[in-house]
DNA sequence: TATGAATGAGAATTCATTCAT
DNA sequence: CATGAATGAATTCTCATTCAT
């Protein structure tokens, strides 16, 4: 495998990213990609093992962009409150930017048990853990409660934005704009649904709720 | 007679259910179904126009009864804020009961465009209205803030649920019990994750808070 | 096999006569012909070995028929030479009147060596000596020449019948009216292209001409 | 380099002439063809869109050649007489000489609604239309009488010579030399059966007779 | 006799990957 | 490093035929 600086490298995984976006993993042939990037099909594997390793590069090298725009993004706000919303409207304008890697990890990364089962996915992993980081903080605080699992709210918190993205990577046309929809699941996970404070319950999860 | 009386049809259903779960629809082969449900291959087409027909008509089925399921289990409860806890427990419980399909709804069917994309899921938009529906009951009879928007609301419920359902289904042992995620993740959605009402802030998506 | 007296014999004769000259031998389905007949497939095997023999059934049972007609129409000239005009159009109208049957015998017995090689077609052999036996008999009243060879005779005055019938067959509409084809090609071999007999050369196929 | 250039292009022709001569077209293999040419089955698909491919491609090659060659021949004689012997004798010596490749026209060609039915065989028209320029051009001379239809006649003497070709290709012995037999069906054509000119009759396809 | 659901052998075609140039 | 022609394993789907009813 020649050395990724190479344009050839990023050549091939753009072409993929569109190829991959527009046939889907499995419809996608070696060589659409490797027309698309102006490079013959043996070429490929000069850069790539196989196949499958082009849609994991592709999403390692994608995901390590989005995660260090993500860390510098969260760290300009102090308030956690803030954080969190940075997180939601940070990461549903990145769908809307690159909507063809978008449509990659809703869609293809999720198919195959080579990706979502065998591949340990670290990227997505430690992209997960920005939100954890930012509760245990508010926790820390005392801003948030302290019931509160940090590894189920970060996972609730992502799967709620990342199913918008679905919605609007599926959907042609986009009902709602993205700061509104940024602002409202932010504000559920923050405020939750309920009218007034007196209405608050027991605290999810727990036996004896809120001390 | 080759309809889905015959029990051949489920038979092939169930057996389809295994080896996509097992294996990936692109990995399954045919003949692994037919083997599986004791049928030659051929038979397979008897019932289903084609691999992928097996695929939708599973998916169908199998939402049939989980809407009727969630429909009953919902009416149960009168107060929404209840409702919404049961959505939550039976959605997941759902998930615990029946591994293989929940993998497949997880994994496979988010995989081809003939799916997500072509495919116009009917069953899965009812099932999210369930939600959108319940949210609605609540902002009329005023427990629910009425600047929520149903639309991203239902979307972000079930996308916190599911996220959480992809994780179990994805690791091999679960680290949470289902109670509690389902009581933690109708808590975050409920009450926010905000410690006190004082620090309710502006509310979401609207530029002129509540009230 | 139940007996050919059966009216599902020949319903499925007929069907298949249909079948194959509407999608070919090859193209053409058992259950497509069960269908046409209205039988189930399952029956077909009762009244045939397998497809192959449909074919060769139609083919014995419909050269019984065209034979029949052949050697009464012939019996009723006295004159060769009315005979020789006589097949021709006899032939030509067949054709014509049976355009399914035409289309099979011209396109489908040829095609695979199960019937064209393989099945010793004695049928069509003993048509094709009816023409060979008109030749000897006009040879030996002196009113053919003698040089003849009743085996090339007979087969080029079928072949040139048969290919017209192939262009009728294969075109949609008929350029030239039978009554018109037949007297042509009669004519052709009984008086020649040429305008006048001082051209008459040396005779065909034999080294010191007539006398 | 994929095109009919590369000697792949004609060794698989080449190959499938003799499979499907063997086999016949339906049951030929394309894996068979494969073996014959020395190449993957996968190779053939380089060349080829499909099965049919080969057939008609094989066929269009051959043609070329059997056409160029006729119209040389043909070109070497002045007298239409001639040119009709030479016909004759050129066509049933291309039978002799390419066994395989009569055959597949002979049988396999006229098998498939592919090939008689929707493929226009416009070589074949050409290859008539020879024996049409010939009759027409004897019949300016005041050779041929000019009631012949050369429509009719072009297809009465082909089918007269490709008659007897189907006789040699599937009969495995020839019963009668090329020569002998190209100058008998010419010798029908020019001359007629008929003894004497006294005997010709009344114009063929004419009501009142060349006069 | 008649049925038609079930069978399973069979074949065309695709496409990831290799390797000689 | 780059090429792209060649490979051949792999898999879906078809359909003639069977046989339990």
């Amino acid at each position: 495998m020649k050395n990724r600086n190479s344009n050839k490298y990023f050549r091939i995984i753009n072409a993929a990213t569109k190829v991959f976006a527009r046939k889907g993993f499995f419809h996608a042939k070696v060589s659409d990609i490797a027309k698309e990037a102006h490079v013959a099909d043996g070429t490929i594997y000069l850069y790539f093992q196989n196949k499958d390793a082009i849609l994991i590069s592709l999403f390692e090298e994608q995901m390590k962009a989005v995660l260090q725009n993500m860390e510098r993004q969260i760290s300009e706000e102090k308030d956690v409150t803030k954080k969190i919303e940075k997180f939601a409207l940070t990461h549903l304008k990145l769908i809307e930017l690159n909507k063809n890697m978008a449509e990659i990890i809703q869609v293809e990364l999720r198919q195959s048990s080579k990706f979502m089962k065998e591949y340990r996915n670290e990227k997505f992993l430690e992209y997960l853990n920005l939100i954890g980081k930012i509760i245990e903080e508010g926790q820390n605080q005392g801003i948030f409660r302290k019931e509160i699992i940090p590894g189920i709210a970060k996972r609730a918190f992502f799967g709620a934005l990342d199913e918008m993205s679905r919605f609007w990577v599926l959907s042609s046309r986009k009902k709602y704009d993205i700061e509104t929809a940024a602002r409202q699941i932010s504000g559920y996970f923050l405020y939750g649904l309920l009218r007034n404070s007196l209405e608050r319950g027991p605290v999810a999860g727990v036996k004896n709720p809120q001390e």
